[in-house]
DNA sequence: TGAATAACTACAGCGGCTGTAGCCATTGAA
DNA sequence: TTCAATGGCTACAGCCGCTGTAGTTATTCA
């Protein structure tokens, strides 16, 4: 996991880094449109057009990570154990990938940043669930390996559709009447255990 | 439904009009971004600046009446028949939100350059995503009220996202491997299928 | 050690979007 | 019919996200 990096490679890891925690700073200090990226760069002692090098947008420099999200949901799918339902691989797979990666990046707050901004954030918000649609065909495609028989190119889509579906916008309902991290966190699980239900 | 409209307003709606036509004109012969907003102004004989007050974002202009499919779902949840069960009036209301108006203005071919930007357009297909996001909202509040036992705050938000996601994702991934406009269409309907079994 | 590579920089520019102030047609009341 | 209020539209100026380009410097690898 830990790999031996070069030198150059380790230095543009730590402008990255310098360019996330820069916004994160920022962002939390002042909303997300009163920073500019040319001030996340000047907080990072990088040039603005660095940014553009590291994240394709503004937002994304929110997202950063977010593919290791999905990574872990498509190990959970491929770690699939032996006579283990359709149901509850997907289950699975969607509990690592919202929760596992949730605690351990809770510690630097990212997650919390990153909800909040996009309970508020039009911007971030379409940019997010873009992602979400994007990862939900990798997670599709993972699943209808590991269940050919039970899964076809439409019902995969639509399954996995379902869950995330499903879960944003019991998040979105919970964040937006200003549940607690608990209470988010029920609901999703709640939504999760609905969708399963249509799975035999 | 067809309200007098005084000539301020009728002249206000002309203008809107224009721009639609105009920008889904430019869009057709030279792709989505290969449009400015300045030229579609042009073509429709309006300022530049006219046009950011007829749409909030340059997306919007495709994705004007919009809501009017909004409104077809829930008047279709409104017009519940008595003992007609949570996922057959779910179906209903999805079923008009969709197919309904596709019929109405396919033949204006509008919806089908709106689904062919959106399969390749980020930007508008981000902004899709985030229509439809808060569409739920109205459709789950809107299903509460109809079926106030069976359903609470998060299940419901829960079902709708599960619908909407279902149905998104199918119809995305049909049109990515180039199915045809009934094929996407069969697509959808099972993936509402799917998810209408997880409600009893 | 020298050549290739790639991260970074400065600079110039496009285009989406906004604030502002003013013009003019429509509107509704006197 | 007249006049003041309204509101859609315009020109203008400007911010900011984002990109192309060309050049500099540090690293890599042969």
């Amino acid at each position: 996991m830990v790999e031996k990096l070069g030198l150059r490679e380790r230095k543009k890891q730590r402008t990255r880094q310098a360019l996330i925690e820069a916004a994160v700073r920022l962002f939390e200090d002042r909303g997300y449109d009163q920073v500019t990226v040319a001030e996340i760069a000047d907080a990072a002692e990088v040039s603005p057009r660095t940014f553009f090098l590291h994240f394709q947008t503004k937002e994304d420099v929110l997202l950063a990570n977010a593919d290791v999200r999905v990574d872990l949901a498509l190990e959970a799918i491929a770690e699939r154990h032996a006579g283990e339902r359709l149901s509850e691989v997907l289950v699975r797979a969607m509990d690592q990938m919202i929760f596992n990666a949730w605690d351990r990046d809770l510690s630097s707050g990212l997650a919390t940043l990153r909800a909040r901004l996009a309970a508020s954030e039009p911007a971030l918000q379409a940019r997010l669930l873009q992602r979400y649609l994007t990862a939900q065909a990798e997670l599709a495609q993972a699943l209808r390996r590991a269940f050919p028989d039970s899964l076809d190119t439409t019902t995969a889509p639509a399954l996995v559709g379902a869950m995330v579906g499903a879960v944003s916008a019991s998040a979105m309902s919970a964040l937006q009447r200003g549940d607690g991290p608990d209470e988010v966190r029920n609901a999703m699980r709640q939504a999760m255990a609905l969708v399963a239900r249509s799975v035999t």
